[in-house]
DNA sequence: TATGAATGAGCCTTCATTCAT
DNA sequence: AATGAATGAAGGCTCATTCAT
């Protein structure tokens, strides 16, 4: 092996140790943040679980509440990409609604600790709400809506109700799905809860024989 | 008037001046909240925005916490009571849905404080939450529960979906539509979103030429 | 009955309401600080106990302080009164000192609360020992310290031992009885206590067959 | 020295270092206590005497009470320890007795602040004696009383006084010497008087012509 | 005299963050 | 890169005292 990839490999294994110690402190953190509630957790707590000293975690995250942004920002990013990719190949806007559907879910019904902080500790006070509205939420709405809208212009989605608004109320019931489960004192899997909701979502819980709803 | 009515004047008259300064003291602590955050907000600022001392604050709430939790409760009381009160004459399900969205986003949008309260504050952590959802928001949610029930019984609405589900899915849409307003840079109405909420939950987005959606 | 007569009445019944008032708070402090401690009992406690308004308490005592001063001056008067009255008659100064330590035993041990509040909660800081030292405490050791000069002066006490020391050592003696009486766990009567003080302050705890004691 | 010494040596700095500051501000704590008294004595006036942070106090103790807790037993433990070292070799109950009464009185005198806050800031209220008296106070009266019994034994001291009330006695006495130096405005030195306590203690102040004394 | 609602000064303790090693 | 001892700002809450009635 030649000398001069020496310090390549030094370095790739340094990037690698680095992204395991991040990773390895991003986990402890859902996991205290879930358990305790994050002002009611302590940098130390989370350096105690990570093994590390307390403090080793500002070597990779600026503050305490740049844990708590780390790990929407993570999750949001794998799960946009992973919701990109997969969708890629989807022509059917109802198809695609219930594949977000489920990736949303199961995302979430898999690790539970990841589940109580998106659905609770992130939602502390506008000062977090602000910050994650203006970026990779809305992204995450968008994708929504746009999938509607792609729907609205192949015919399957009614065009009367604003691609935007749809997004919200799709978004909205997804999220009390999620909320439900994670306050609920029942075990229950989430997942299954997607396939309701794109149906409900899509063709509303009226019954065929009733006319169309009620107007303002 | 008959002198000896005159305790019951005097008793009358201070029980009002309590339940002013317990009001004064919850409206102060609304605004505090919502513009500050709970955590960011100090008992001191909300009394000096009350007009009392900090003291006068314990003479009537427990704790900072009890202030937050009291908002709660008596937004949650005053529009369960008002709901229920409405209802009482509507035998149409879809007429009652309607009516919750409506007073449940009106109630929001016609004071911007109490919603961010509602919609962020108040979701802190698991702390506060599972306070609440033993409660009041189970009447919330069984409110709409029955009512979605109610419409399964008179055939308006599908059977095939749980009443449960559909409540969470229903409620969800709404907090969204809330949570999303009070987010938002932009300034527009709230309640009308209430009608589009309702519409998309009896009808679906799905087009009437569209055949019946996906099931998993 | 005299007209005249009238205010004087009156004020007499005044002046004994007035008296009954401050005992009544008086006693009401004394068996709150036994039971919560000086420091913590709250002024409102002893209202309550006493059976009077917070702010009632104001218009009988200075301040919270007060209380514990005026538990303290009025029981020392009166003992001081009853020891130099009671010692009137008494020439022997052997007699005088058995019948000071009983005094002080018997009225300690006669009321638990009273004791309490002496044997602990008087020993606040250095602010209230400073002021009783400097006035009826000092009287007291005066006392004491007199009936001794006086033994010397008449031959029963050695002359080779302060007057001043002697009295320091005798009241530390009956002190410590009373304080311990007070902090035990067990229930026993305080009082007889008093002659082995005496026994042991006038006879020492030598034996007679020993030669008198260790010089430095 | 060996390098396989250096370890050990920094932890011996390290554990000396500590034990420095432990000490540091304990020294600190005595002299805020008795010079403004506790309740009156804040915790960061403690650390700037001490020259660290207000935090750092409680990496050392676990609260203000603590502190003051810390302080007695510190003492005590010393003290008991050297007591009992001392009377290793002493087989004269009467010996011993002046030894431990010396001892006493020159550790207090020694060290006003010290002092103060045995004397004054420790009788805090029952919540501190009843602490104390529980555990090392009570083994220092076993001390006294394990002595006066040792005289009993070898027929120097009386036995128809309980060596339990006679330590009470001498305890008090001392006690009541050091308590009174420490509120004494005069300035006089504390440790001769424990030749006199010990000398009243053993022979009584009755003098050798007067009988015994009066019994009950 | 009596009330008790209102006042507001005062402080212990926690814990995120830093930095010398 | 890692440590963990040290820092010090920050605030909820209590309660003695006042005063309008």
């Amino acid at each position: 092996m030649p000398a001069a990839s020496a310090p390549s490999r030094r370095l790739t294994a340094r990037t690698l140790a680095i992204a395991d110690k991040r990773g390895l402190i991003l986990r402890a953190a859902t996991q205290v943040f879930a358990r305790n509630g994050f002002f009611q957790s302590q940098v130390a707590d989370i350096a105690r679980v990570a093994g590390v000293a307390a403090g080793t975690v500002y070597l990779y995250f600026q503050s305490k509440d740049d844990l708590l942004v780390s790990i929407f920002e993570r999750t949001m990013r794998e799960t946009l990409a992973d919701g990109r990719a997969a969708l890629e190949g989807m022509t059917d806007a109802r198809q695609r609604l219930a594949h977000i559907a489920h990736l949303h879910l199961e995302r979430l019904g898999r690790d539970r600790d990841l589940a109580v902080v998106f659905q609770v500790e992130l939602r502390q006070s506008t000062k977090f709400m602000e910050r994650f509205s203006s970026t990779l939420l809305q992204d995450y709405l968008a994708l929504i809506r746009d999938t509607i809208a792609l729907g609205q212009q192949s015919g399957v989605f009614r065009s009367d109700v604003s691609a935007t608004t749809g997004a919200k109320i799709f978004f909205g019931a997804l999220d009390e799905m999620a909320t439900n489960w994670v306050l609920s004192k029942r075990r229950y899997r989430l997942a299954p809860g997607a396939d309701t909701v794109v149906d409900v979502f899509i063709n509303g819980v009226g019954s065929r024989r009733a006319e169309r709803a009620i107007e303002p």
